[in-house]
DNA sequence: TTGATTGCAAACAATTTGCAATACT
DNA sequence: AGTATTGCAAATTGTTTGCAATCAA
């Protein structure tokens, strides 16, 4: 987790402060989708919410994060993980929120399919498919 | 585009009135994702903002409407169509917006083997997946 | 020292609610 | 008649902005 740590730090450009360490190291380990009040809550309210905005929408930006509206109408965040696989893909758990990262060329398979029989062009970046994971189905 | 006006409108319980043909007409034939104001705008304010969202959210509710956050961070919503067919999905271009129904057994393909490989079992129901589609490709 | 960052308070925009008037069956 | 719907104005919520104080390099 340290190296993922550094690696994203990097991507925050200019200087390193002490609150973007506080909400990276809190978006990084929150292990499932999360609010902005999420992290404020959890940072104890030690840095200001427009900051935590801040560098969240900054992260967004950078396709670090996914932000996406929910079945309650509030405003999700999740960390997607760098890795630059091919065939990375997303499972995400409608029940429980867990998100599992595979890499597996199933996606190439389809993305061939659908290029040759469709006519459509995938985009493999950040796919993320809807479902059940093995504990919640 | 009759009949699926006549299908759409029964899930709008009890009262017909002239606002919600207005609207479900515009909504079904819009062609690609749009905002409230949109149809608010489309319908030259001959129905109130309010009413439109009223009926905006519960078409979603009913997941007849898909709701997301765009790029340019407004909220936008996309006509689901109501076939019921097994291998039913979305093919949505990132550049025009277009979204393209696809009813093949690939998606039964992927399906099987995420249940099998991967030990998720996805929800077939409205998958969404991104890309360029032949035009803009 | 220079420029980036922070965080409060105020501003803002999108959406929701209260409610009286209106329309539907 | 009785109930659902509409739409204005007001309230609310989540998010952004202005700006002076602070911090990192």
């Amino acid at each position: 987790m340290k190296i993922i740590f550094i690696l994203e730090r990097r991507g925050i450009l200019s200087y390193n402060t002490k609150q973007k360490d506080l909400i990276l190291d809190a978006v990084l380990n929150y292990g499932k989708e999360f609010t902005v009040n999420d992290i404020y809550l959890k940072l104890n309210a030690k840095v200001g919410l427009t900051t935590i905005y801040r560098l969240i929408d900054k992260m967004v930006a950078d396709n670090r994060l996914k932000k996406y509206i929910g079945n309650d109408n509030i405003t999700y965040y999740q960390y997607l993980c760098t890795c630059e696989e091919e065939n990375h893909f997303y499972l995400k758990c409608s029940n429980c929120g867990c998100l599992e990262h595979i890499d597996c060329d199933c996606i190439e398979t389809l993305e061939k399919h659908i290029l040759k029989e469709h006519g459509f062009q995938l985009n493999k970046k950040g796919i993320v498919i809807n479902g059940l994971c093995c504990k919640c189905k």
